[in-house]
DNA sequence: CATGAATGAGCATTCATTCAT
DNA sequence: TATGAATGAATGCTCATTCAT
C-alpha cells in the first residue's frame, strides 16, 4: 500500500459500505463497489477481508487523533462539553451517523471473537480514555472542575456515553440520548463543575472527517460543517447550573 | 408450536448455540445440534431463522419477567442494589454469562436493520426502564430516595449500566466494571440515596434461569445459586455513606 | 450417504470426470454436471473434496475385490497372466483405461502431500501385492513355479509393471508396453515358471466394471466384454516358451 | 532471455520452488519469491507458466546430458551399476531428492494434457532410453555382457526402475526399492551379465547439479559428494554372482 | 410431526496474466 | 528490463430454506 489514494479510497468506500449493509453483511464485492477498482485489488492490498477491517479501525484512530487535536485550545468545560456532543452526535448526518455507529457497535460486537479487531479497537479506546482523563484532569488543575478522580470519573463518563449512544441506536425511538444528556448533566457534571461554572452549550469544532481530505469534498456527507446538537438538547444550559 | 416442551427445547438450544457461537456465527445446524430433533423441525416450527431468534427474545422477556416478580418484596434500595449488579454481573457462570451477553449485543446490533427484532427488543427494554423507574419511584415514595425525575434517572442509570456492561465486554481487560460501579455510586446513588440510606451490598435473588425449569437439571450452569458481585465491588457501602 | 445408489452416481460421475479432465483440473462442478444432483449435494454428503476423491480411491479397492474373486479358479500361471494383462491394460476401451489411469496417476502423485489419499493408495496397494504373492506362492506349490523368493518377486514385477504403464501413459509413442512385456516374459517369467510352463496368452476375466452393476449398461464403456491384449502383445507365448 | 544468468536463477528458484510445493501447488509467485526479481518478469521471459515449466524441462536434460559425459570412462558394468543408482537414488540429500521426484512426476503426470510438457519429457526420456542401450551394447561388444537385445532390455530396465521410484515415491513406508534392487540384480541382471562379471556396488560420479554451477555454492544442497547407495542395497554384489 | 436429501445464491479467496510506467 | 498495481475468471465451500416421504 504505497499509495495512500489507494488507501484512502478502499477506506472510504468501506466506510460508506459498512453504513449501507452493516458489518454482518458486508461483503468484499459491497466495498470494491464503492471504488473504481476490482474486488480482487482489495486482496491484493489486505490478506483477508478481517486486515482490511482491522486496518479501516486503525485509519478511524487516525482521525479521531486529527480532530482531537483541534479542540486543544479550549478550555476544559468547552472541551468537555465538546468531547461530550461529538460522542453524543459525532459528524455526519444524521443517517450515515446512526448508520456509522451501528455498524462500528458490530465490530465491536466481534471483539470477543477476534483478536484483531479487539486489539485495534482497544487502541481507539485507550486514545478515548486518555482523553477525557486529560479533560478532567486539566480541568482540576485550572479550577474549573471541583477534585475528584479522573480515571474514575472518566470510565464513568464514557460508560454513560457509550450506553447513551448504543442504546439510542439499538433500541429508542424516543429522544433517549436528550434525556441521557439532561440527566448527565443535572447528576454528574453539577457535582464535576466549580461553583462558578456551567456546562457550555455543546460546540463542536470542524467535525472528524472520515475522508480525511481538506476540501470536504468527499461524498462522505456535508462532513465540515459545524454541527450543533439538536435543539431539545439545548436544555443542557439549563440543567447545568 | 402447540407443544411447549418443543418451544422450550429449541430455546435452549438456542442460547446454547448462542454463547458458543455468537449471533453472526449462529447457523440453524448449530441449534438443531443442541437439540435431538432435526435442522428442518426448526422451520417447521418458524418461518426463519429470523423468526426463532425473534421469538427467542421475547422468551427471554418472559423469563425476565418471573425473575422481577421474585423481588417484589425487598426495599426500594435493596432491589435498586440487586438490580445494578443483576444488570453488571447478571446469571450464570462468568463465561457463559459473557458469551450469552455478547450473542445479545450481536442481536441487538441487527436491530437497525431488521424491524422484527427492533420490535421484541424494545419490548424486553420497555419493561426494563419501566421496573427501573418503578423501584425509583417507590424510593422516592417510601422516603429511602431523595425526590428527583425517576424516568430521567432510570434513563441515565440503565445507560450507565448498559454502557459498563458493554465495554467491559467488547473492550476491557481489567476490571472496568467494578470502576464504573464504584463511580456510579460515589456520584449518582449518593445524590438519589435519603441521608441515612446506604446502597446496599448486592444480593441477588434466584436469577434468570434462561431455561426456565424448576428442578435446575439444566446443563446451562449452576443458575439456581446465589450471586455475589466480586470482592472490588463490595467497597460499594463504604463509597455509599 | 445412506442410499448407495446416490454414492454410486457420484463414484460413476467422479471417474468420468477424471477421465476428462484428470486429477488437477477436477473440479465439483465437473463432478456434479455430471449427475443429476447439484453441486451442493457434493459437499452434504462429504466435507471436502478431498474426502470425495479419498472415498473413490476406496470404491475401486472394493471393485478390484470382486474382480480378484472372479479369477480364483484359473490355474496359478493363467492367474499371473490375467494379473499381467489386467494391469497392464485393465478394463475400458483403450482412451477411457488411459486417461482413467493418468488420473489415478495423478491422485498418487498428490499422495506425498496429502495423508488421506496416501492412506487409501496404500490400502489399495496392500491389495495388490498381497494378490501377486498369493499368486507367485501358489505356483509354487502346485509346482507350475521354481522356487524363489515371492515377496521380492512381487515386488519387482509391480515395480515393472507400473512402470511400464506410467511411462506408456507418460511419454511413451510407441508400443512401449508391448516391449516391456515381451522383455518381462523373456527375463522374469522364464526363470521363474518350471520347465515345462509356458507363460499364457493373457485371457481376462469379467473386466472390473467401475460402475459395479451386473448388467453392463453402465456408460463407462463396453465393460462386460473379455478384453484381449492387442495384436502386437501377443508375442508373449513366443517368447516365453 | 538473453542472459543466461537469468534463466539460471529462473530455473534454480523454480527448482527450489517445485521441492516445496510440488508442481499442483506451483505459483508464479513461489518462483518470483525464491529470486530477487519480481513476479512480472517472469511474463517478460516466459509467454506463461507451463512455458517455463517446459523450458525447466528442458534445462534439466542439459544437466543430464553434461552429467552423462563424466561416466564415459568407466566400464560398461560400472555405468549400469551407476546408472542404475542414479536412477534409484539420484542426488542431493534425500527430502530434497524425493520432494524433487515427486515434482517431477506431477509434471509428467500433466504430459497427456500437454503437449508441451509431452514434447519435452519425451525428448528427455529418449536420451535416457539411449543411454542405457549404449551401456548395453558396449556391454555386449566387450563382452562383459551376454548377448541380448538391448533395445528391450533397456525397455524393461528403465520401466522397473521408474516403477520402483515411482512406487517409492507414492506408496511405500518400507524400503521398497532397495527391494527391487536386489530383485532386479537377482532376476535380471544376474541373465545379463557374463558368467565372469559380477554387478558391481555402485558408484555414483559428480551429480547432477540442478544449478548447473562448478563452484557448488548453490544452496541446493551439497550436491558434489558422491553418493552411495544405502547400506541394504550393498547386497548386490553377493546376489549377482 | 419429523426428517434426510437437495439446492440456489453467495462469498472469500486465489492466481495467471496484463499493463502503465 | 523491470515492476507494482490491477483484474477476470474460477473455485471450494456455506447455509437458509424447501420438499418428498
Amino acid at each position: 500500500m504505497t499509495d495512500p489514494d489507494v488507501r484512502d479510497a478502499i477506506m472510504t468506500a468501506t466506510y460508506e459500505a459498512l453504513c449501507e449493509h452493516g458489518y454482518t453483511d458486508l461483503t468484499a464485492q459491497d466495498i470494491a463497489d464503492r471504488t473504481d477498482k476490482s474486488k480482487s485489488l482489495l486482496f491484493y492490498h489486505y490478506d483477508s477481508k478481517e486486515d482490511l477491517v482491522a486496518d479501516f479501525v486503525d485509519y478511524l484512530v487516525e482521525r479521531f487523533d486529527e480532530w482531537i487535536a483541534e479542540t486543544r485550545d479550549l478550555t476544559p468545560s468547552e472541551r468537555l462539553a465538546t468531547f461530550v456532543d461529538w460522542f453524543l452526535y459525532g459528524s455526519g448526518d444524521d443517517d450515515e451517523r446512526q448508520s456509522f455507529h451501528t455498524a462500528m457497535l458490530e465490530i465491536r460486537t466481534q471483539a470477543p471473537y477476534n483478536e484483531q479487531y479487539r486489539k485495534e479497537l482497544r487502541k481507539s479506546d485507550d486514545r478515548l480514555r486518555e482523553i477525557a482523563e486529560e479533560i478532567l484532569r486539566n480541568g482540576i488543575e485550572t479550577g474549573e472542575f471541583t477534585d475528584h478522580d479522573p480515571e474514575e470519573t472518566a470510565a464513568l463518563l464514557i460508560a454513560t456515553l457509550d450506553g447513551a449512544r448504543i442504546r439510542q441506536l439499538t433500541l429508542a425511538e424516543d429522544d433517549y440520548i436528550g434525556q441521557v444528556r439532561s440527566a448527565m448533566v443535572a447528576r454528574i457534571f453539577d457535582d464535576i463543575l466549580a461553583e462558578d461554572v456551567s456546562f457550555p452549550e455543546g460546540l463542536l469544532p470542524d467535525e472528524i472527517d472520515i475522508e480525511g481530505g481538506v476540501d470536504g469534498t468527499s461524498d462522505l456527507g456535508p462532513s465540515s460543517e459545524t454541527r450543533q446538537p439538536e435543539d431539545e438538547h439545548g436544555s443542557s444550559e439549563d440543567g447545568a447550573e
